[in-house]
DNA sequence: AATGGGACCTGCGCGC
DNA sequence: TGCGCGCAGGTCCCAT
């Protein structure tokens, strides 16, 4: 599941191979993750063109391409992007004038691939809230004090703050030493301080070992990801903490799976 | 305002 | 063995 740290890993890797290349052809073998324009356009909006910049803004990828458009890619859970492609599952291929291929890969079917003139103006990205990295301690203790929400959903909120996922707010809960249900402004300052602390870190290192590869997220290479190996609670209901032996907890927190140390976030 | 559910998808692992 | 079911999750949308 690309969050973050997965799509920043992603981008990084995208800018040692594809970055000023130019695309001379698409190939769209699913049209279902082509959003907008039709797919005629999408195609030939993207031939001929030069990827002139790669950014990430929360957990989407844009390529700013030589006619101006844009390309935006949210890989939502099962999305990758594999270079050099050729691949069998591709979804859509990018060919360049080199004759080397980027496969768009996506099992699920949920990404959305999007050729926009003005990618500032798609309304998912106005919405976004601040990038964690972006904000004072100062300022997330604020937004945090108007919230009621359990702290967990509201850290997965795009609005809210952007980038972290169902795994990395789970990471950053049990480093903190939070229970994921409790309600935002109830935090003293010193968890929210704390939690600040450990969204930055968790992110970062996680950066730093491109990213975690459960389910089906690869880097550009194909390769893994390291840093699952690094994850605490993410997945391991039933085993004991890693700080207090305590056999980690699922439950269910807006829908999604939620791990945690019923002792080390009491 | 906040919360809960369903929808979108498909492969996998589980229980029977 | 084979089948059906729940689950995985980012985001949107609707209902309460």
């Amino acid at each position: 599941m690309p969050e973050l740290p997965e799509v920043e890993t992603i981008k990084r890797d995208l800018d040692k191979v594809i970055l000023g290349k130019k695309i001379i052809e698409v190939c769209v073998h699913n049209p279902k993750v082509i959003r907008e324009p039709a797919v005629g356009k999408f195609k030939e909006g993207l031939t001929n063109v030069t990827v002139k910049n790669i950014l990430r803004k929360a957990k989407i990828l844009i390529l700013e391409l030589s006619n101006g458009k844009s390309l935006t890619i949210h890989l939502k859970m099962t999305g990758q992007l594999v270079y050099p492609g050729g691949g069998a599952k591709s979804r859509v291929s990018f060919h360049f004038s080199d004759g080397m291929v980027l496969d768009f890969n996506d099992q699920r079917l949920f990404a959305e691939l999007r050729l926009l003139d003005d990618w500032r103006a798609l309304k998912f990205i106005r919405g976004l809230g601040p990038e964690p990295f972006a904000l004072s301690l100062g300022q997330f203790k604020n937004m945090l004090s108007l919230k009621k929400t359990k702290i967990k959903p509201l850290l997965m909120d795009q609005k809210f703050i952007s980038g972290i996922g169902n795994l990395y707010a789970a990471e950053c809960l049990f480093r903190a030493g939070i229970n994921p249900e409790k309600p935002a402004q109830s935090l003293s300052d010193k968890e929210k301080a704390a939690l600040f602390k450990e969204i930055k870190d968790v992110l970062n290192e996680a950066i730093e070992h491109g990213g975690s590869s459960v389910d089906d997220y690869v880097r550009v290479s194909g390769r893994p990801g390291g840093y699952a190996a690094h994850h605490k609670v993410y997945g391991r209901q039933g085993k004991p903490c890693l700080i207090c032996k305590t056999p980690i907890k699922r439950i269910s927190l807006g829908g999604r799976g939620t791990y945690f140390c019923p002792k080390c976030q009491a």
